[in-house]
DNA sequence: CATAGTCGTCACGCAAGTGTCACATTCCTG
DNA sequence: CAGGAATGTGACACTTGCGTGACGACTATG
């Protein structure tokens, strides 16, 4: 695979909790670093540069709001994400966290499914740069600001899935992928669906290209699917 | 079949439970072992060496929690996944079941089919492919990443057992192997089918791989074949 | 409430892949 | 140089995997 795994700063004063967590993520294939303060997650930061941060809404000293509230002030760390953790019946909390630039937020107890699924769903958004550049293969272009495809200049009509599905392909090309694979990778993890679904949104997209461009993705026989400019 | 099912220990006291799962399991593949009690479980760990663990949550004696902590605490089954099932309404459990170390949380009544997909999701994420470089031998690659395999640049058209026996040649060459280790190691053990059967299939992949390649794929008269650059 | 769009699942059929056989060919041995 | 054993080779029936169209459930929209 070629992105290394994500960092997360865990941000809590309670080390259980915060090992819990890391146990978690790490499971899922993230990098943890924890911190059980404010001035101690700042200076991790500067160091590790995580690509995220967890941070508890009660902490010792600076609270986890005026906390985020800094980050999102500091151009340095404005763009990192940000998922707060608040307790059972603090729900009023919600509001003033994302106001305070949380991009999400996570009521105790929760699952590590639930954990995994939204760190997934935060981090993919928050990870603009790159991914706003269209890309073309051999007259096949993807266009993720205007969330639009064309085939030689024509528009393509397909639905959401198919466009996640095109999207997931041109970004990784030449490799093949299962079923399991692209149902983790495009459905997203923890949502279970058949695998020969995936067949039927493939088959999908290929009529959607048309002619010209189906025979871009190309089937594995016996493991999946792959998209990729060379002839089989 | 051809692939080998994996293996799933089932530990639940209620046998009827047991059944039910166990029957789910076996319809999608997966081999089944009961048992009804953390010792009785313990003691099937060490015997058959499963591939993940089901844990309910009630159990008599030692609790599924306490099991779950000790199996996360031993080396040898540290790194076992183990799914925790939890009766409805306990969502509580979730916690604590996490710091146990479960890598998922059922809570009862589930459908099978719901059962079977997270499972395996968790046993996907469990077994972390490793990182398969290309194999090159004078002009012959084989990508395990792209499932693809090119002689002199240009693709070759094989089946899937024809890949699996050229890539079980390409990462153990120069070495002879009798017809009968071949169906060990690219057929998988416990299929029976005729040893005459590799002759088939090595013609098969000799003829794929053309005059510029089959030459590497070398007969040893009495004994069976091997894959080597130098002329025999 | 009606309509259109999307999604997941299923059932059917075709085509690729697989295992086995029969026969041809090669190799070794006496 | 015969004869048998081991391997090469083409053909065949059977199995498996994938493409494909259809259908019901669900959602958003007017």
């Amino acid at each position: 695979m070629t992105k290394a795994g994500k960092t997360v700063l865990i941000v809590d004063d309670e080390a259980p909790i915060r090992e819990m967590i890391a146990v978690a993520l790490e499971m899922a294939g993230y990098e943890c670093i924890e911190a059980a303060s404010a001035q101690e997650a700042h200076s991790h930061i500067v160091d590790h540069k995580p690509d995220m941060v967890l941070l508890d809404w009660m902490l010792p000293g600076t609270s986890g709001v005026e906390f985020a509230r800094r980050l999102k002030r500091d151009d340095l760390t404005a763009e990192m994400p940000i998922i707060m953790l608040t307790a059972k019946g603090e729900e009023d909390n919600k509001v003033q966290g994302l106001e305070a630039g949380a991009d999400d937020y996570i009521t105790k107890p929760f699952s590590p499914r639930e954990l995994v699924a939204r760190l997934k769903a935060v981090l993919r958004r928050a990870t603009p740069q790159g991914i706003e550049e269209p890309i073309e293969v051999s007259g096949l272009m993807l266009d993720p600001v205007c969330h639009r495809v064309t085939s030689n200049s024509k528009p393509v009509e397909i639905g959401p899935t198919e466009y996640r599905l095109l999207q997931f392909f041109m970004t990784h090309q030449e490799r093949a992928y299962s079923r399991a694979q692209l149902l983790d990778q495009v459905w997203g993890g923890n949502v279970y669906v058949e695998e020969r679904t995936v067949d039927v949104h493939i088959r999908r997209l290929r009529k959607a290209l048309g002619e010209a461009h189906e025979h871009l993705i190309q089937t594995v026989r016996g493991t999946g699917y792959r998209f990729s400019t060379k002839a089989s």
